[in-house]
DNA sequence: GTCCCAACCAAACAATTGCTTGGTAGGCTA
DNA sequence: TAGCCTACCAAGCAATTGTTTGGTTGGGAC
């Protein structure tokens, strides 16, 4: 691995655990074995660094989600995918996720970070998509309000990422399972 | 009102929009209209203000899960309630829910803080002892993860804080209303 | 053997931070 | 009128912050 993307891997962890702001270039450094001012040979700035995080996962995250959307399967096959992909995004990118849903509302702040509220913007017309083709279908139940239901499923599955951690005794697909199974049927005995 | 709780409630809506490192005593300051080492004729220090507003927040709170539990309410009645109570919460003190959710993790590594991590266990106790109930008692499905159910509710409940805003096209009990639809019956179509 | 270049060091910079100090304005009480 | 008290100001301090600058090192290319 190149030595940029080790230096980008150990600030992701130290965004993820302590917050941006609450991160200096000296934490990073010393968790890198370096001077803070050795940094900036290879970024220009904090800012770069979580900004090069955050896109290059969100690339990756939105161009699934684009798969499943294309996809011809029936909707509550989609939503169930669309809920999977999201725990195994958790499982292998939770730095990423978490520095997303820690920090999104501060950095969007910025002109530079614009584009969080537009890829924001974005999954919400995945998931309106996915819950209006659900209900048309008769998969959902036609009583649902389409967009709390939106805030909740992606509220729920996204705060996952606050404990879980890969390798404990439960596995992504695993918790994705019985989230699926409160989410679709509920928690009431039938 | 006392100048010094104005200025608790002050500190308090900072300290939940722009996170407690990210607000500095002189925004505070301010936002108050003072300069900011007059905060320091009230509070002896920043930390201090945020002490106090979620001992205070917390203290209120916990007296009414307690109320909750020691009701005579069947095992259901008791979950319904328990989560209005903290969709209540959210839409009364929708400051205090919100520092407490983003910044527990960040304050709880100081000795001073360290009542959250106590306060997070009794949380956990509380909705434990209610799950068990609900299984044992038949209300519940028997096949439910009684831990993972936990955290699903305690997450999905208290992240509403971050879009639900009171006076809103939605009350905070017709949020409650279909919150507790999906969580205790689901989405799908029955 | 020279050159280059990525990776780093050492030292400093200005700005911002939480907080302290000594003082003052004005209202209430005796 | 004197004394006191709450609420504040004005000015500054030391520590920490992100960032800059000029220099050093070690290994690979020619």
């Amino acid at each position: 691995m190149p030595r940029r993307d080790e230096l980008l891997a150990i600030a992701a962890g130290l965004f993820a655990e302590k917050g941006f702001k609450n991160t200096t270039v000296r934490d990073i450094a010393e968790a890198s074995g370096i001077l803070s001012g050795s940094l900036y040979h290879h970024f220009d700035s904090k800012e770069s660094m979580v900004d090069e995080i955050l896109t290059s996962f969100q690339d990756e995250l939105f161009a699934k989600y684009d798969e499943v959307l294309a996809s011809d399967d029936d909707a509550r096959s989609k939503i169930e995918r669309a809920v999977r992909l999201s725990f195994e995004a958790i499982d292998q990118h939770r730095h990423e996720v978490a520095i997303f849903q820690n920090e999104a509302d501060y950095l969007g702040t910025f002109d530079r970070f614009a584009y969080l509220a537009e890829r924001n913007a974005q999954s919400r017309d995945v998931w309106i998509t996915l819950l209006t083709e659900g209900v048309r279908s008769g998969a959902l139940r036609s009583d649902l309000d389409i967009e709390l239901t939106y805030r909740f499923i992606r509220d729920t599955v996204w705060v996952a990422v606050r404990w879980y951690r890969p390798g404990k005794k439960l596995t992504h697909t695993a918790v994705a399972d019985q989230y699926l199974t409160i989410l679709l049927d509920g928690i009431a005995h039938a």
